[in-house]
DNA sequence: CCCGGTAATAAGTATATACTTAATCATTCC
DNA sequence: GGAATGATTAAGTATATACTTATTACCGGG
């Protein structure tokens, strides 16, 4: 159960950035050194040299060294659960609810994803995903069927299109898209909440090497949605 | 500049993945197999499989092998940049604007986090960030001048705090919590949008060893927001 | 004085080898 | 039959060694 050494040389280095002992900009020893500071073979520290540079926290150039990232490099990382997942994170019942099953032609900008011909029909499911006895996500999504004709079958009754597609279907890319809009009429009912209410809009476009998979928009109410954190796995 | 053999062996892992040639669950043969297939050393085919496991496209055990992940278990990735940064990458002129500058009893929720005595002050600034000609970002920031006392000095005029506190204050972990807000009359009018139109919120805290540094909300025009992607640098 | 070649340097990659650890399978014994 | 035990396997870690490559710094010639 001992850490592996190239561990805990991570996190003393990662220490001493944290610190401030080593401001940014600072330039760290080279690994030849650190190697023999602490005590072993070379490519123990550059692992864990590599590994801090691939999380961010230093940027490294050969023959010019090792320095301490200035922190406007590093971007946030926050990660998206899939909805089940993050409900069940939060110690709330999950429930299921399909409201829409058909098939049909999609909108324009949905067609244009899927490169559809004029009329070509794809399947379009609408869900509601509860959180104990509130809504906590509208899901509103487009599948094409000529990319996923597995997908065409499926009632999404019970469970919902994202899980099933999470476990079947290859993907490449995923595309995301926040915005905050005003719910509408139509959203506020199903939501239940007030019209004009704020809510939180996440459009998801995943690919596959063959194209466009399925387009899906997720609506939540203002108030609940995710905390989100930049952890370090130490 | 040929491209190094472990990035080799994982692309084409990954292709094997993301073509659905290996499913979901589907095992992958052991390194040892595979580096003969590939006619190379273990250690290059294990870090290649290393990298693939912590991007999460395959999960490892020890004994049991390595098998594709089920897509439930990624999380997508979103980073989140510096303001200015993002509208550069827009390609949009930025432009900073103070609005205010004061040091004052921040209110209850602030005071907590930092962990303050009744009526003790900490330095409060409001600013608005531009793309062109639009407001792009509302900020409104408290800053702990206990934990950070050379911010009390700053005048945040010309530049942001985010630029500043980013370049010079050491943290280890950074808290988000997005949300959808209705402008209110106050924010509507420095925002310059409707009461009521649709707002991102993103609040943000940031900590150090010493506990919390600063607390942010920015607030975004609901229209304009960032488009994120789960990209493999292959 | 600047330009360009070159040498020195530090990170990066690749390999062989050896040992550790976790998990699973099969066997044995009660 | 079922639980304890031990063998086996595959991933994980650590080290020495060697070679590659990008980049800087230096130095000499035009």
């Amino acid at each position: 159960m001992t850490k592996p050494l190239y561990k805990a040389v991570k996190t003393t280095l990662l220490e001493r950035i944290r610190s401030g002992d080593l401001a940014f900009g600072d330039p760290l020893p080279n690994d030849a050194d650190l190697a023999e500071e602490f005590g072993c073979a070379r490519l123990t520290v550059h692992r864990a040299m590599r590994e801090l540079a691939d999380e961010g926290y230093v940027e490294r150039r050969r023959r010019a060294g090792t320095r301490v990232a200035t922190r406007a490099s590093r971007g946030v990382q926050l990660s998206i659960a899939r909805v089940d997942e993050e409900i069940f994170a939060r110690h709330a019942v999950y429930r299921y609810e399909r409201l829409l099953r058909e098939k049909a032609a999609p909108p324009a900008a949905v067609a244009t994803a899927f490169a559809f011909n004029a009329g070509q029909k794809a399947l379009h499911i609408r869900c509601r995903h509860w959180a104990d006895d509130r809504v906590f996500q509208l899901e509103d999504r487009w599948i094409n069927i000529d990319a996923v004709p597995e997908a065409a079958e499926k009632a999404f009754l019970h469970y919902g299109p994202n899980h099933w597609l999470l476990e079947h279907v290859p993907f490449s890319e995923v595309r995301h898209d926040i915005s905050a809009v005003c719910a509408n009429a139509a959203d506020a009912a199903v939501l239940e909440v007030a019209a004009g209410h704020a809510l939180l809009r996440l459009r998801r476009m995943t690919m596959s090497t063959s194209g466009c998979i399925t387009v899906a928009e997720l609506k939540h109410p203002g108030e609940l949605f995710s905390l989100c954190s930049d952890p370090h796995p130490a």
